[in-house]
RNA sequence: GCGGCGGUGGUGGAACGGUAGACACGGCGGCCUCAAAAGCCGCUGUCCUUCGGGACGUGUGGGUUCGAAUCCCACCCGCCGUACCA
């Protein structure tokens, strides 16, 4: 026994095993099997299951298994599942670049997913085990879709939208990043195609608003918000008289200003408004517009998007009527204004717009100011002027309205025009339908058909799955390869029996992802998606744990299919995640992202061979505060690990003179050595239970283990009860991030199973000694330090510290003007 | 521009308004050994020192306080997100 080594890979499979065999991690979902503990829903995003895990994921699940296990230890039935998010693109390119079909490298990807989980000891109750791409759950993604159509919530239309000429298939809005595609980097383009959407924007004002009752990272939050765009205004409606005199046309824009509507001077219209053309036919602008509009029009999303670009413009030779004053104001098309937001029309306000500002300077238009400090003029009309906002705004050059109050202003004059019949108070939102469609064959079909006599036909429920088919080619041609398999594309009508055809596009994946947190709760319901009962007694997820880059595709997508499936009496939340946990990311030890093109990334699998998963677990969490980034770094984990193997020399030296198959109580009386072991590991306790609960400050937490440990070693002498209690409770703190060798020591020295032992707590009388290092500072600076006891009243450490050498000589011949003293920890003495 | 978050030793990072730098890495020294590995024990913010100690020190400048890394004001720098969004 003696000089052993500390040997993961013996202990670690032997645990692996034991919960294996056991099935330890599973719950039961009936409440009174399971126990009336309080529950607690504990779960990292499901993996993408491509190649090998990466320490990304590493850090994922250790972080939440070390929350699974404390939850559980603290009284609470934990839920912590696992899935795979198997539909998507890359396995999908990657068949047409191999042609290995997406299946078998998808399903190879998610056993060695599914194997690493187990290799490193992730306490997870694999019988609710799912992956996206099995009938079994599909089904139910189109169930859900199918419910979303029965309530209007998707529907079918043709619009311009983002199209990746690369992976030859349209994106949703927010897949493209700089007008490019997310995935390839491509730029898009746009086309005039009929897809299908979810009307996500109906539950826009919710969105945000909901936002306040969630306890998710600020900026995560922010985020949102930001994506949602929800700006409140005035839609205003101009009207062009001089194109046709006999038939006026309205047209209507949006501004979150109806205070400066009195300081329209022009009015602009985008290149893409259908309107522009038919403005200019026949007269001598229509040359020079076809030209504008069609330079800008080719030019790339990007360059056109830059903010700082000169303004440029064509007149359009018209005029509208401003409502407010009957002012005719010139109209031009110009490429700042985009046609995907508001109407596609603006007014131009130069006195209080920045970019109105910088257009009309370049066109030599009025700049007329209606908005000014109640105190000063007039005011001075620069490039900074436009973001000073001031409390005593008020109107100015507005006929009736002028001298009101900017905000009472605004709505006089909102009300104003409502009377009118000419605008009236608006929320305009940046976010658009979801395009769910996908061109592609990896991904759940749509369970639409297309019947020549009745249209556009669901699917019965009874029908469900409509089964993806294997097909030879994978190859995307602007359509989807399942276009091809014409066996499966040709069906009967369900309304009609007629001849019919399917629809060949595919959900786009975070489709997959919106609800699979609702399906772990009822895994194996073959008659339903789940049990709303069993739903209930699980949902919201308490702590979910992931990383930012889904900050607003996933998490946003998420929300809303829990406010639909809600609104619909599916199911009793509002919201899926409670708690939200961002980490931060493991980056190369050279601090940059790890990739395999810069050779800067680590392998868990050779971490983990290495030291084993005990130590790669803990490394991560105790290489700094979870949601930050941090650096790898080798020498750090060989730190872990022979923190790890200084625990188990002292459980394997326990072995020996220890007391097997008895509990390692904290002992009932102790001096000396032992004392100072007992309160070490009482201090262990409340320090690791603090970090635990609430913030997850793993890394001070284990960093305490640490000190305990370091403490055994320093007191050899103390006796056996002493250093088995502070060892059995440096195994018990350990467990939740080093969970093979926590169950191993615990079980050397005390013969149990330290899963079945709840939480330890400390002892109060421990956490304080008979006497403490009182402090003693001179105009607030350490001059002495000297022993009093704990609980001494104030004069007896005020004298004490007036005693104290180190205060003598630089109190000398001062006077003591004032005395502040902390109990049990410091005495200032104020001299001058 | 706007929004969010940061700035502490050689490094990662600790610090309810109360001993700045826990813990770890790295470095230095010692023990063990024929030697090495492993392990164990010390020391390790900077400068000065008569070796008692002293001065300075948490991006910068102010302020509040007996006492500020922490709270307030102004600024500088960095990271992340977002942006002709009317």
């Amino acid at each position: 026994m003696a000089q052993q080594r500390y040997d993961p890979t013996t202990i670690e499979p032997k645990w692996q095993q034991l919960w294996e065999r056991e099935s330890t991690w599973q719950v039961d979902n009936d409440p009174a099997v399971a126990g009336a503990e309080a529950k607690s829903y504990v779960l990292e995003m499901l993996p993408y299951p491509s190649g090998e895990p990466h320490v990304g994921h590493l850090k994922n699940y250790a972080l939440g298994d070390a929350i699974a296990h404390f939850r559980r230890r603290t009284g609470h039935r934990v839920l912590h599942p696992m899935g795979y998010d198997a539909f998507g693109l890359p396995a999908e390119n990657n068949a047409i670049k191999t042609g290995v079909a997406p299946r078998v490298a998808t399903d190879k990807s998610i056993a060695a997913y599914r194997h690493w989980f187990h290799r490193w000891g992730i306490s997870i109750d694999w019988s609710r085990e799912l992956a996206t791409h099995e009938p079994a759950y599909y089904r139910w993604t189109q169930w859900i879709f199918l419910k979303l159509y029965e309530r209007g919530l998707a529907y079918r239309k043709e619009a311009a939208v983002k199209w990746c000429p690369f992976d030859q298939t349209v994106l949703a809005n927010e897949q493209v990043i700089d007008g490019r595609c997310e995935r390839c980097g491509h730029e898009v383009e746009l086309r005039q195609l009929e897809q299908w959407f979810f009307r996500i924007t109906d539950y826009a004002d919710r969105l945000v608003d909901d936002l306040d009752g969630i306890d998710w990272p600020e900026n995560v939050k922010a985020m949102q918000r930001n994506w949602i765009g929800r700006s409140e205004g005035a839609e205003v409606t101009f009207r062009c008289e001089d194109w046709d005199p006999a038939h006026p046309i309205d047209y209507t824009v949006f501004t979150t200003r109806p205070d400066t509507l009195f300081g329209a001077t022009f009015f602009v219209m985008a290149p893409e408004h259908p309107d522009v053309f038919k403005l200019v036919a026949g007269t001598e602008h229509e040359a020079p517009v076809h030209e504008y509009v069609n330079r800008a029009l080719t030019e790339a999303t990007e360059t056109r998007g830059a903010a700082d670009k000169p303004k440029t413009g064509v007149p359009l030779g018209r005029t509208v009527t401003n409502p407010v004053n009957g002012e005719a104001i010139p109209m031009y098309v110009a490429d700042y204004v985009l046609m995907e937001y508001g109407t596609g029309a603006v007014m131009g306000v130069p006195a209080h717009d920045q970019r109105d500002y910088d257009f009309a300077t370049a066109f030599h238009l009025p700049i007329r100011p209606v908005v000014a400090p109640a105190a000063g003029d007039a005011p001075d009309i620069t490039q900074q002027a436009f973001t000073a906002h001031t409390d005593d705004e008020r109107l100015i050059n507005s006929d009736g309205f002028t001298g009101m109050d900017a905000v009472a202003g605004r709505d006089a004059i909102v009300a104003w025009l409502d009377r009118r019949d000419a605008g009236h108070a608006s929320t305009n939102f940046r976010l658009r339908d979801w395009l769910i469609s996908r061109q592609r064959y990896w991904g759940c079909p749509i369970p639409i058909v297309y019947c020549d006599g009745c249209g556009l036909v669901p699917v019965p429920e009874s029908d469900l799955p409509v089964r993806l088919p294997e097909v030879e080619d994978y190859q995307p041609r602007g359509k989807s390869p399942l276009a091809a398999a014409e066996n499966w594309v040709n069906t009967t009508c369900p309304a009609c029996g007629g001849p019919a055809r399917r629809e060949t596009d595919t959900m786009d994946t975070f489709v997959d992802s919106s609800w699979y947190y609702l399906r772990y709760c009822d895994a194996r319901n073959d008659a339903a998606p789940w049990d709303r009962e069993v739903l209930k007694a699980w949902t919201p997820v308490d702590t979910y744990i992931g990383g930012i880059e889904h900050a607003i595709l996933h998490l946003m997508y998420s929300r809303f299919f829990v406010k639909a499936l809600a609104d619909m009496d599916l199911l009793d939340v509002q919201e899926p995640f409670g708690t939200l946990f961002t980490q931060g990311m493991i980056l190369g030890a050279d601090g940059n992202k790890m990739s395999s093109s810069k050779g800067n990334s680590v392998a868990p699998s050779e971490i983990v061979e290495r030291f084993g998963a005990d130590a790669a677990r803990c490394y991560v969490l105790f290489i700094g505060p979870p949601e930050q980034d941090a650096a790898w770094s080798d020498t750090g984990v060989e730190g872990v690990y022979r923190f790890l193997a200084r625990l188990w020399r002292l459980g394997d030296g326990l072995a020996e003179d220890g007391t097997p198959g008895r509990p390692a109580d904290q002992p009932p009386t102790s001096d000396g050595d032992a004392l100072t072991l007992v309160r070490k590991a009482n201090w262990a306790i409340e320090k690791v239970t603090n970090d635990m609960r609430g913030r997850f400050a793993f890394n001070t937490a284990i960093a305490a283990v640490m000190e305990l440990v370091n403490e055994v070693y320093r007191h050899p002498e103390a006796d056996v009860a002493a250093r088995r209690f502070a060892v059995a409770t440096a195994a018990s703190l350990i467990f939740p991030f080093a969970p093979h060798l926590g169950a191993e020591i615990y079980e050397i020295v005390t013969g149990r199973r330290v899963w079945t032992e709840p939480w330890p707590e400390a002892d109060p009388r421990m956490l304080v000694a008979d006497t403490f290092e009182l402090v003693c500072q001179v105009n607030g600076r350490v001059r002495d330090r000297v022993t009093a006891p704990t609980g001494a009243p104030r004069e007896e450490l005020e004298k004490l510290c007036l005693a104290a050498s180190g205060v003598q000589t630089h109190i000398e011949g001062k006077e003591i003007v004032k005395v502040i003293v902390v109990p049990d920890k410091l005495v200032n003495i104020v001299v001058k």
